[in-house]
DNA sequence: TTATTATGATACACAATCGTCTCATAAATC
DNA sequence: GATTTATGAGACGATTGTGTATCATAATAA
């Protein structure tokens, strides 16, 4: 299977989302499950994916990697700090439902997410920001690194929570996301942009 | 069953703890390791949980029961908006353990959790204690309450894996989950307190 | 057009899980 | 101490998922 086929593209791709909007949901789904969702026979999966780890694994691969390229933008704009984790935001909301399977398999028995070397290197980038952040004085220096991020992260899953269920659009979403993050729900919101 | 029995108290405790623990981490885990894990007999745990679902549905409602009951003391103690909201964290967070399974099976296939009387039962509770807030000038009223909830609840889950990790203990996590919440990570803490 | 290639349907063996049952044993209740 | 009750171990059939293989068909590539 070597996807020189029209066809080959297709059916792998539409495995792919199929696994990418299930497992999430209902993580037992066999693969009969999934090549239904995806409108493929069973026996075509298998001639894709050996087993249901190496779907699993091809997912995760296909999230990283639409999630990196969502964000090489960036590459060129040369933001830092506080601008380059709003840049983040807007770029990778639209790509939630990769977010959502990442972390859905967070925790996942063997993998572990936290130890896969893609997962480490967007870590790295990001802790490389929150600390030009703090640099910057956006973000106030006591605060762990470590706490920023998980809440950065956790912001982010509340926001596409949101536009799953049509309770607001993107763009809304990611002013609700920015200013809650560097300003918090209290009053008097700040200038702290500019 | 009827649990007069210290035998049946201690097996049907240990069962439950054992899903807890396992199922959020390997939601395709078998009955034969949940028994294994709780260190009993797979016939007792049929004995106790006529199946799978049965089991999954009694976690979640200790789960329930426990943070409502772990609440409890709130209702002597007349709080309201921003100190309610303080209060409740401080008594859920050594309870995140129970919030952790309900959130993972927060879109389980059927089950859907946001459907659930008990979860609608505390979502009304935390609707109340934000308009209180805002009311109180503690939380910007142009937000939107589910959006002010969800923040609520990301940050709950982001101190808890802080937490599990080690990487703070519960006294730390809950003033940054505070301060974050009220405050934002931006610069100039605000006296928004007393 | 012709040759190639991916596909769906189906059948298959294999393993795992499920849910039920029985029976001897150990722990509890009384 | 006597009786009741929960337990562990094991056997059992039924069901379901897994992974492989085959074959006719239809789409693609050449």
């Amino acid at each position: 299977m070597l996807l020189r086929d029209k066809r080959a593209v297709k059916s792998r791709r539409a495995l792919i989302e199929a696994g990418l909007a299930e497992l999430p949901v209902n993580p037992m789904a066999s693969l009969t499950e999934i090549a239904e969702i995806a409108g493929i026979g069973r026996a075509t999966l298998y001639r894709h994916f050996a087993s249901r780890e190496a779907l699993i694994e091809e997912v995760l691969k296909v999230s990283f990697e639409d999630i990196i390229q969502a964000l090489t933008p960036m590459e060129k704009e040369n933001l830092r700090g506080k601008q380059a984790m709003m840049r983040a935001v807007e770029l990778m909301l639209p790509l939630a439902d990769r977010l959502r399977f990442l972390s859905s398999f967070w925790l996942d028995g063997e993998r572990v997410l936290s130890k896969d070397p893609r997962y480490a290197f967007m870590e790295k980038e990001t802790i490389i920001t929150v600390e030009q952040a703090k640099e910057d004085g956006d973000i106030r220096k006591e605060l762990p690194t470590r706490w920023v991020m998980n809440t950065y992260d956790a912001l982010l899953f509340s926001a596409w929570d949101m536009i799953v269920k049509e309770e607001a659009d993107i763009r809304d979403v990611t002013a609700l996301l920015m200013t809650t993050f560097f300003d918090g729900v209290g009053p008097k919101p700040r200038e702290t942009q500019e």
